[in-house]
DNA sequence: GATGAATGAGGGTTCATTCAT
DNA sequence: TATGAATGAACCCTCATTCAT
């Protein structure tokens, strides 16, 4: 029915498609409510941001609330399922494989603009207890059921030793969750900037074998000089 | 208007010693900065809270915002001071000594309302630069060195292996953070609470140990009460 | 965009003659402004409910408030040119013309949607002076007319007494206004629901016999079908 | 407890005691509703009227709705109170009764600007369905009872003829409810005005010669001369 | 002629802040 | 010191109107 010709459309601005809209005025809202937090953000900016006027907006969400939710929804899902995948398919160890979804998910997540979602969800969470509830089911849970069963099947195959599997599974990942927070807090704000790709690798470490190191003979860690973490850990 | 009669009235609302207002008031802004955010906390609901009129807020407060900061500031110090002294005493292991620090810290800001400052930090910080340069310094930082002093000691007796000692710092105060911002947004939200104590000796046996737990004989760490963990897991 | 293939549609929605549009349109927008009143109609409304988009409005009214006042008036013209021609065509009382009256213009308005066109009028005159004036010239002082013509003609005839015919006149017609008022905005609201048969009867009873006052024992009037109101009224 | 000294307080703009506002702000939102409408008024508007600013309004009135609503209850009901109070103490005949009701409720109501209410009610009885319920209840209900009960002891005492009561107090009742819309709405608009006093002695003796009928051959009604309205009926 | 995305002025509402008492 | 009425800037949201297609 509609055919779009080849000619070079003159980029009015409202002549752009209606389908990319959307995604320009998420991007814009998400990165100001990441940077600013939700009640800071005014629809105003994220309207200029997006090179719209503010009423365009409401073309597109309801009310700053939905927007918000929108922002969410899209966000996380995807890097959760791609590590869902991931395990599904795995055959290796379980230290290998939880090497891998901290891999992925720092490069999906870690850094892009999605990752200051966290960020706001633990401050608004008691604002928008809906809304909490949605992330919980599709972001928390999954995550965590995610590990979870690398954990478990880690002590299931002997690699682990038996343990507080929940509980466990929650240490493994706070410090990933810290990480983000960090980033989009107070990461570089008084000079401090954590690495990341250290970070993790000493937060891998540590998982794996503790502070106390494994008894074993080789090096768990050496101390920021950074070797290769494929080499460090085999 | 309101004719004051002389006679002694030892304890209305309003002879109370003025020493005793700003921390009425800094708890009350607490108790709802924590709840709500501080967007959406009223400073009407701050001074109903309080037992004061919106206008007496301004008799020990310039703006909502220095409020805010003064609420920050009164917030974590004091937790951390203990803490310092703690480690200066020290005269065990540096394991024990963490599961002290970890402890005490539990018992003075996990419980209390303070406990929400971090949450609101982590939410502000990009708002408010300089409290979050003041709360760096003053929180953070020390809190961090606290720690930091631990783990580097226990590598120098030989207790630790060597390590990345300020990843690893890191590492072992991020689930820390973790749990507080929990508490005061996700938990009991879905259902899903978590038992801070259970989690803590979790924490602390994996921080210790690592995941593949210490392969040689004696055992992990045996959380102070707790039955031994190796059993408690099944 | 949108290519026309050169297939003869016969009936697409838009193949319409242009000559339908505004009358639906000003259907449309007759029964959301009777509904709404005039502020609270969207043109968004309108437009959907003629089936068109709210663009196409614009294509035959230059802005709300000229369709408002299209709608208007082409309200009540007609029903009222019907009843000038059978003033000047009546051959019998004055009474049976009056009787007819009412009766047509209770066909004719009453129970179709322009009825709700005073109460709008009555709403807005102080907003639209212009509209109001035209109103006032074209319905009211028509109407106004009509009756008061069969009102005088009465009285010269000595079918009604004399009387002040100006105001006599205006209260012969504040029933019937009241009528249409009631209809479009209580009716029904609280379970009261004025049955305008018997509504209409008893006035022109009271009217009849207001003007000629009851010569005595016979029954003020029967009105056309019904039994006989001395019945009727037990 | 608050003790209002003599001393002439020298009227600053917000000194003002806080119990003349909520008066003064329902009659400048009773002005502006009656002249405009309900959505035709702003806020501002009212504020600025009552002379204070537009946040002021809203310690008094939570929202436009309830500041609607406010207006309304205040206006109708006293008016009625005092013809019912008028009924209860009644001893004469029922056409004097309903001539001095009239009478004090054109006095009341048809000079004061909530003559405009009813306008209003119209209007919007279809957009806020709870507060066209209250109005129904209070004060059309109340209203109509009132006549209600005067034309029904009229014909108990054999003064006016069997009839439909129900259709004839409505009948009274439209043209009072029409001289107040005309008022606020078409009056002097085209130069036409209505004379109250002169529409109502007319509508008295309409009503009064239909629910008595004529006693025979004295003249009902001395057209527009304005006979004094007690000698044309006794 | 018809569309519907885009606009932007305008109004209701909130709330930090002020200040006469 | 304490009050709380008053302020007014700011923000969310609506909707009549426009215009490229």
């Amino acid at each position: 029915m509609t055919i779009t010709v080849p000619v070079p459309r003159p980029e009015t601005r409202w002549t752009r498609r209606k389908d990319a809209r959307p995604a320009e005025l998420l991007a814009a809202a998400l990165d100001l409510f990441v940077e600013r937090g939700y009640a800071a953000t005014r629809l105003d900016d994220v309207a200029r941001r997006a090179g719209v006027s503010k009423g365009t907006l409401y073309l597109y969400f309801e009310s700053k609330e939905e927007l918000f939710k929108a922002v969410i929804r899209g966000g996380l899902v995807p890097a959760i399922q791609r590590n869902e995948r991931l395990v599904q398919d795995h055959a290796g160890t379980m230290a290998d494989l939880l090497e891998k979804i901290i891999r992925n998910w720092w490069q999906d997540v870690g850094n892009s603009q999605i990752g200051g979602i966290p960020k706001l969800m633990f401050a608004e969470a008691r604002n928008f207890p809906d809304l909490a509830h949605f992330y919980q089911q599709e972001v928390i849970n999954r995550g965590y059921k995610l590990v979870g069963e690398v954990v478990e099947l880690g002590q299931r195959r002997g690699e682990f030793p038996p343990m507080d599997t929940e509980h466990a599974t929650r240490i493994v990942l706070a410090p990933l969750v810290f990480l983000l927070l960090w980033r989009h807090s107070f990461d570089g704000c008084d000079g401090t900037r954590i690495d990341p790709e250290a970070y993790l690798r000493v937060h891998l470490g540590i998982i794996l074998d503790g502070l106390r190191g494994r008894p074993s003979n080789e090096p768990a860690k050496a101390p920021r000089t950074a070797a290769d973490p494929a080499t460090s850990r085999r």
